[in-house]
DNA sequence: TATTGTTATACTCTATAACTATA
DNA sequence: TATAGTTATAGAGTATAACAATA
């Protein structure tokens, strides 16, 4: 692929050589291209051999660090509809990764926890996952991941702000 | 909503309420958790108003930055399929947003170039992304804010290593 | 033979409305 | 009346395979 113009600026923009004014300022934009790296691991490591997508995934470990939590629980934590929920879990359920109890203080409420099968599928995911991550994020010092990790956090807590 | 135990680790976690530990370094996750905020945005600032989805956007924006650009290289850009690619064109040609236009040098390649339309769309939407993105982060510094971006850019750039 | 773009098609994910059962 | 969860269903988005045109 041969080139004709300098194009200065473009040479350092993240997104395959190609120029972005206009859009460096848009957050969500620099997120969506931050995610194509992260998606691609995530679907190398999780989804191709585990058989399962990103929200099944959440739903794991949500589920494994916050035991009995609520459906509807769930489904705010991930941005997701009450509708969906209860898909996913069908899903998860089915695989026998995790169960659902009714609440005995409250009967509408569904409790749900971890199969056994569940927290090693979870606990092999993380792994897989930590271990592909830190190989793609050699170009960020430790210090920066963590950094990173706190803005991002600090942003996220922005939900639901009058914005 | 009465809680009984005292979750104190959950207290500070971004995700409404709910603890997260084994998710706190996967950086995919805490990538899609900020895009919840960023998404809301989009939804209420673009998607609504204007019918339009991210996909949609993010090719009206990267075409106004690199004039006559290939469908092939905005697929790669944005990490999408050429035949999506196709698809998306098609919507935005419909629209009056866009033109396409053969290439002299290799009649294989579509040049895509923005319409007055396309121009006018794309400003009001970066506008209004840019003023509603500002409100949400208040809670960054303008050097926080500085110094997300270039992280996130510097982590896109990983794009396609042996990782 | 390789590359650009397209069509056809099926699949995944998501959203809305209406319903059940508990409170 | 309000809430937790579910069902039914339609829509948006994405992927693969096969094809046409050009190099």
């Amino acid at each position: 692929m041969t080139r004709k113009t300098p194009l200065a600026a473009a040479e350092r923009t993240p997104v395959g050589r190609l120029a972005e004014p206009g859009l460096h300022d848009i957050m969500g934009y620099q997120l969506a291209q931050a995610s194509v790296v992260t998606n691609e691991i995530f679907r190398r490591c999780v989804a191709q051999p585990e058989g399962m997508g990103k929200v099944e995934f959440t739903i794991l470990a949500l589920v494994q660090a916050n035991p009995d939590v609520s459906a509807r629980q769930l489904a705010q934590a991930l941005a997701v509809t009450p509708p969906n929920i209860a898909m996913w879990l069908d899903k998860l359920e089915q695989r026998g990764w995790v169960a659902r109890t009714r609440s005995t203080r409250d009967a509408r409420v569904q409790h749900v926890s971890l199969t056994a099968e569940g927290t090693d599928t979870v606990n092999r995911c993380v792994q897989a996952l930590h271990v592909a991550e830190h190989d793609a994020m050699g170009t960020l010092s430790a210090a920066e991941q963590a950094m990173l990790v706190e803005l991002l956090h600090k942003l996220a807590r922005a939900r639901g702000r009058p914005g």
